[in-house]
DNA sequence: GTGGTCTAGACCACG
DNA sequence: GTGGTCTAGACCACC
C-alpha cells in the first residue's frame, strides 16, 4: 500500500486511489494474483472510510483489474503484459486527448506544447 | 458570442463558459474594451442559467481578463500581448503540470508523452 | 416512478430498481428526455435511502440508459429503437445463458424446457 | 468428484457444489447408496475450505437427497426414478419461475424466449 | 476473517 | 433546487 492521498486536492479520495493503483498494476509494480488488503485496513492506513475505499476497489473491478471474491479478498488479475500495455495506452488516450482540446482552445500549437512538456518533465 | 456549450461533458458549465472566453480574449479574437454581452441576454442565447453566467463572468474578472463596470456592463480588460501571452502561458502550465504528474504516475516517458500527442495533435 | 420494491427478495434493492428503471426505459415506457425524480424524492416514495437510489441510478448511466446533469437531475438517454432493442437483447440473453447452463447441468433438453416454459408463461 | 469450481464466478462456491451434485444424483450418474467422500477430502480435492463443502452437504441432506450417518460418512439417498424425476423438476421449475419473471419484465413473449432459447442451446 | 448491502446524515459543487 | 462525495455504523452472506 504506497499510496499517497491528498485531502486538499480536487480529485475524490476514491479516484486518487483508483489512479495510483491502477497505475501501479499496469507498471508492474502490484503482480498479477497479489491479495490487496482488505479495504477495512486500507481504510485504516489511509485513514479514509472504508466506503471510499470500496468505491475504489469497485472501480478496479470494472475496469477488470482485480477481481473480488466475497470473504477472500480482491487479488490482481491475471493480466498478459501486452494487455496491460494496451489498458494503460487507453487510460492515458483518453485523458490526454481532453488535455490537448484544452491546448488547443488557446491555440497552442503541437511545437510549442512540446516545448512545454519538456520543461516540466 | 462564439460559444459551443456540451451539456453532457464532465466540465461544469461555467467553466467551459470561462475557458472559451478566456482563450478568446488571449487569443486576440475578442479585442480590448470590447463589451460581453449582459449575462441575461448570454443566459439566455446559451440556454443556461443566469447564475451560471454570472460565475463565469465573475471568474474572468478574477483572472483579470475583464472589468465590470456595474450598470454598464462588462468590458474586456487592456492587456498588452505581452501580459495576454504570459496569462495564456501560466493557464496553461499550471494545467499541464497536472497532466504531466498523470502521465508520470503511469511512468509514461516524454518521448512517450511526444509521440501520443503527435497522433492526437 | 412505477416501481415495485421487495425487501423479502434476495435480490439487492438497487438492482431491483436498475432492472426496473431498465425495463421501462428499453420498453419505451419511459421516453427519452423524460427526467428522472430526484434521487431523494425517489427515495421517499419508495421507502428506501437515498444510496440505494443512487447506486441504481449510477449503474443505469453506466449502462447508458439514462444520463446525469449535476444540479439539473437525470434524464433518459436518447435513443433509438433500434439501439434499445439491442441493448433489451443483450441484457436478456447475458442473463438467459446463465439460465441455460443451469438448466442444462440438470440434463433438461430445449423441449422440455420449452414445455415448461410455456406452463409458466 | 467430477465437479468444476469456479472462483470468479458469482455464485457462491457452496451453491456451485450443491447443484453439481444435486444435478449428478437426479441424473442418476450418482446412484443411490453412494458414499460421497469425506468432507475434509472433498475440501482437498477441489482446492475450497472445509467449511464450504460442510454447507454444501448440508444444504443436501435438507433437500433430502442424500443422508448423514456420522461416523460412517454421506450416503446419496435411496429414491426412486419418479422421486428424482419430480425433486429435480421442482428445483428447475422454481428457478425458472424467477427467470421467466424477468424475461416479463421487459416484455419478452413466449416466442422471442423460445427463440433466444434455440439459439443458446 | 473477508466483502456486500443498507442505513442516516453531513458538507460541497453546480444551476 | 439538483447531484457528488465522504463519513460512521449496522447487519448479512460467504469462506
Amino acid at each position: 500500500m504506497n499510496i499517497a492521498i491528498s485531502n486538499t486536492s480536487e480529485k475524490p479520495i476514491y479516484q486518487q486511489l483508483f489512479e495510483q493503483i491502477s497505475a501501479q498494476i499496469l507498471g508492474g509494480r502490484l503482480d498479477s494474483g497479489y491479495c490487496l488488503p482488505p479495504i477495512r485496513q486500507a481504510a485504516q492506513e489511509l485513514g479514509i472510510s472504508v466506503i471510499t475505499v470500496k468505491k475504489a476497489w469497485e472501480e478496479l473491478e470494472r475496469s477488470g483489474l482485480i477481481h473480488t471474491m466475497t470473504g477472500k479478498g480482491c487479488f490482481v488479475a491475471e493480466l498478459t503484459p501486452d494487455q496491460k500495455l494496451q489498458i494503460r495506452n487507453e487510460m492515458i488516450l483518453e485523458q490526454m486527448i481532453r488535455d490537448v482540446s484544452y491546448y488547443k482552445s488557446f491555440d497552442l500549437t503541437l511545437d510549442e506544447t512540446i516545448e512545454m512538456l519538456k520543461k516540466i518533465y
